[in-house]
DNA sequence: ATTATATATCGCAATATTACGATAATAAAG
DNA sequence: CTTTATTATCGTAATATTGCGATATATAAT
């Protein structure tokens, strides 16, 4: 059939999953690192960094705002985004969560 | 089109993208949570715990072998798989230095 | 208000993923 | 060697993702 059966699975284990499919894209990682190199935020020239279209970009930034990671805000002519730091802590800590569990329960 | 093109990304961004998209559906989530608790590894009561089809549960443990999270061995008849416990605690890694590094330069 | 620039959305094509029934392959038991 | 039970693979259908050009929307500057 080809549809995802999430209703088998419980919340924690859906929530991970979804977070995880945002960094499961190499163009999301890498965005993820560029908006955090930079001082103040970054709007885009991730166009440039990635070599990318700009509509492709703009879908990647969708769906890292959808798990909560971006903030937007317009600095002159540029809408900068940068990285919700509580939101990434909570992210953090979901996996750090999980990979602890299976490690210490594992074999 | 709709390739993703792996080769803008560096080997890093790209094999973090790799392990997540296995970490991306949370029928494997389940199953990385269920073999860990079986003391001995386990075999694949799988389909009965998620309510999947025996071939696609079969198709999941394919997708987590191919980042090299699973043995499997004979114990009797049952084909019993367990995570290997290097390969977690480096992709485990992976993460944390991932999430740590972006955390700590971000904004 | 108009213009220029930046970002988002739409529509589409190509490819990938998910799921399952059917069937093949594998290993223990008789 | 044959039978039985378990797991893997094949083929196929449905859906999702990726990518981009074209276009719409939004903000700042004039």
């Amino acid at each position: 059939m080809g549809v995802s059966k999430t209703q088998l699975f419980d919340t924690r284990q859906n929530e991970l999953a979804q977070v995880a499919r945002v960094l499961a894209h190499p163009a999301r990682v890498a965005i993820l690192q560029h908006i955090s190199r930079q001082d103040s935020c970054i709007c885009s020239d991730l166009v440039e960094e990635t070599g990318l279209a700009q509509a492709t970009i703009s879908q990647h930034l969708a769906e890292i705002k959808k798990i909560g990671l971006l903030r937007g805000d317009f600095q002159g002519r540029n809408l900068c985004y940068c990285i919700d730091k509580d939101r990434w802590d909570e992210i953090q800590g979901l996996f750090d969560t999980f990979f602890t569990r299976i490690g210490q329960q594992c074999c």
